[in-house]
DNA sequence: CTATGTGAACTCGTTCACAGCT
DNA sequence: AGCTGTGAACGAGTTCACATAG
């Protein structure tokens, strides 16, 4: 088998890069990042009190030992040499170090099927992550609730997002609104969006962007069905 | 900004890696399939006869000029020098490599809010995917139909899955069943799967495996909200 | 003697600069 | 002159081996 750690796809801006509202913090690559969001659902299910190895947790995460091993070691983590990991106090480092701490407001525009999938989505308040206002630009859903939320008019975001004190912002509208409705939430203090909208998005610099393309993914397997039908093109 | 590619996170297996079906074809990286799948998208919104610089896709996909002509590089592509590529040539050219010229037959299990969110998802069949089969464990939900495909209980999916000739599977189901649907799905005759649920995910090897984990994702927008709240921590 | 922590080699991917067609 | 194609430098991330602490 072969597992790829998923995929890609930058949409924005041409190059900026690094720019950022603090400076280049030497911290945390953003592959090891993902990592210790997994082996954090790993160790929810263990015993707070227990110890485990980096043998035992990266059997359950999918990863290598020493690759576990390299990833706790960005945090001031306290493992026991000869003995192992402390569930409970890896649990609040890696806590610490993610932001899984302090609880982040989102909010979600689009309330088609997608959005209301993640509008349903669990594990989320696990994480610190707080669904805060909804969005649509559709005035049959406007006023409407889900769960105990009203959605509102995406026009409304800015002032909405403000008063929620909304920083993270979640785009699972089509295509077309996608950018107004980044930008719309962007003027509202949005400081990081996730996008599912197909298609090319910018944001300002400053604001965090990151995509999930479902489209992209299927290609991604369809090429690897397509290779599997010519082993090899010709030696 | 910050543009990152985005995540990820492998579940699978330890290690195994690399082992396959086909031998190690020497072929396009993965990243830069993904970013194919892009073009294509932005070739598809051109004349076909038109001709493109490099510089002008690049703008539009959001990359630079030089990344992009390197992608290109990887395909038979033939760009005419001081003038550009032929729309209609090029986007030939990268069907053929990423295998959007066959069209692929998948699986889709579990109906719930992003089941039928994929269900309903438009760009696949643009894409020569084709969705052949749709699978879940709830009785009140077999036997609906969703579009002009009726849902057949998972426990059928081998059977059903070699009927249709399906290849990719899916799997939008909750977390707890995830395993088992592989599994089941695997048995089918399916070879590449896209998993939604959290988790670890275990397939034999020789099947293709790619995450995404929402949880993971808004984690890592958390993390970055939080590293801007603490801009740098004691120089 | 066990399991952690990490420097150093290595692999993969991105960026750049420029040579080569047209 | 203009734009493609790519080798070579660079950087990020992964793997490995081993020194180190309990």
């Amino acid at each position: 088998m072969t597992v790829k750690t998923a995929a890609v796809l930058d949409g924005g801006a041409p190059s900026a890069a690094t720019s950022d509202t603090s400076r280049a913090v030497r911290s945390i690559p953003e592959a090891t990042v993902a990592r210790l969001a997994t082996y954090l659902r790993v160790l929810a299910v263990l015993p707070a009190d227990a110890v485990v190895s980096s043998a035992e947790l990266a059997e359950s995460a999918g990863v290598k030992p020493a690759g576990l091993r390299k990833d706790l070691s960005f945090l001031d983590s306290q493992g026991t040499r000869g003995v192992g990991y402390s569930v409970r106090a890896l649990t609040d480092s890696i806590r610490r170090a993610i932001g899984a701490g302090r609880s982040h407001r989102v909010a979600l525009a689009g309330l088609g099927n997608l959005g209301q999938a993640l509008a349903g989505y669990a594990g989320f308040a696990a994480r610190g992550l707080v669904i805060a206002a909804l969005f649509d630009a559709d005035p049959a859903k406007i006023g409407r609730r889900i769960g105990d939320l009203p959605i509102h008019d995406i026009a409304d975001a800015p002032a909405v997002c403000r008063a929620e004190g909304v920083t993270i912002g979640i785009i699972a509208t089509p295509e077309e609104c996608a950018q107004q409705v980044a930008d719309t939430l962007v003027r509202g203090g949005v400081r990081s969006v996730l996008d599912f909208a197909p298609g090319p998005l910018r944001v300002p610099p400053g604001v965090e962007l990151r995509r999930v393309d479902l489209a992209v993914e299927l290609q991604i397997l369809a090429f690897h069905e397509t290779r599997r039908a010519s082993p090899v093109p010709a030696p």
